[in-house]
DNA sequence: TTGAAAGTTGAACCACCTTTCAAGTTTAGA
DNA sequence: TCTAAACTTGAAAGGTGGTTCAACTTTCAA
């Protein structure tokens, strides 16, 4: 995974919920591989294929140990996706710098959600699988990006750079071509667009549309 | 589920590729009641949740039985998948007729496409997960819609309603807004937008982007 | 009418996996 | 150093549910 020093600490924040926490140095360590172990496992093999005895064979610990740190299989999975819908959420926003304009924003945010896809393809899985495994979890993932979405299109409109009538639905339109453009560009691959590319083409048409002029 | 017979026929003939053609009447039958059934048991739980001894007891077969029709739970399920996507396809093209112009064009094709998952939400479920339980036909599955959208702009193109550089991209950023829009409004629902009202929003979009003029 | 093919039945088989547990090892603070 | 809490271990319990099968019934064409 290579997860950096400053994005480690999140996860274990963000799964915290799910996640007993370790009281020592030795248990936060296995807690991490269980952790890293779960991301790769449950990103190639998807929930129901990955098993525990697999994932706890990946992080080098003994079956037993992972219900040290987790109640359930399921519970695991919870909190992986509460990590993931926390970084995928990070990863847009640390690209939006003050003096951005609006349409740029757009086209920024969408480019270092692909850069982030790209080196983490075991997002779209995993938080995927989650309208079947967590349903709770997937829909709030969509409907906090949506509203952060909508929000940026109404600063858009109040700044003079957007016109009127952008609201939720504008938001979701949106949200569904980058989650699209992706799937296809990223996920996929073999096409070989850069996420730069694939940014400025989206951004286009969400500037003028499609209509002649 | 209620089929027209139009349909049903339809229904056998897209799973023909993974079911065991019936010989006799009762054959037939017999192989309709556990395509519905399933249709309704996947939809509800999902696969992984779903059990081939609940789909019998909801078609009233036995278990055993099954077996005659499917070699195993997941070649039901492909052809579930093969039938679904044939009727999404099916569902937008219907909507369409000669003299329409292009961008009235997407607004009946997502239109229809929204009344149709109103009535289907299962289809939802059921594509979703196969990008879990049979890649390949999920793949297929967005190609194939997309391949035809990209189509659809290069008409709109050539009839001179449309811009020029609108391909592949473009093609997959309407469908990801289409399938998104088609989530929150028809399938999750609470916002009683109509679907042409959703169609109406999403084209305007579509037609002149989020800038001012 | 008749027999072979098609279809039906449900108990039982079996493979797989999550979860538990009791015994052992390591850690950390007093 | 010493001990209680934290952590580790892997065998085995316990459940689930897909799949098989051999006996039985229905269909259909000759």
């Amino acid at each position: 995974m290579g997860n950096s020093p400053g994005t480690a600490t999140k996860v274990e924040d963000a799964a915290c919920s799910d996640a007993k926490t370790p009281r020592t140095e030795r248990g936060r360590r296995t807690l991490r591989k269980l952790l890293d172990a779960a991301a790769e496992e449950f990103g190639e093999k998807g929930f129901h294929e990955a098993s525990v005895s697999s994932i706890t064979r990946r992080a080098g610990v003994a079956l037993g140990s992972f219900y040290t740190y987790f109640d359930s299989k399921d519970a695991l999975f919870r909190a992986l996706v509460a990590d993931m819908s926390e970084k995928v959420r990070t990863s847009a926003r640390s690209a939006l710098h003050d003096g951005m304009g609006a349409l740029e924003i757009e086209r920024a945010a969408l480019a270092a959600f692909l850069r982030f896809a790209a080196e983490h393809k075991e997002v779209y899985r995993i938080i995927d699988e989650a309208e079947f495994v967590d349903p709770a979890s997937y829909r709030q993932h969509y409907e906090t990006i949506a509203a952060r979405i909508a929000d940026r299109l109404a600063a858009g409109t109040a700044g003079g750079e957007f016109r009127d009538g952008l609201g939720e639905l504008e938001a979701w339109a949106l949200m569904g071509m980058n989650v699209f453009v992706g799937l296809r560009y990223v996920v996929w691959g073999g096409a070989d667009k850069s996420p730069e590319a694939v940014a400025a083409g989206v951004n286009r048409l969400l500037a003028e549309g499609v209509l002649k002029r």
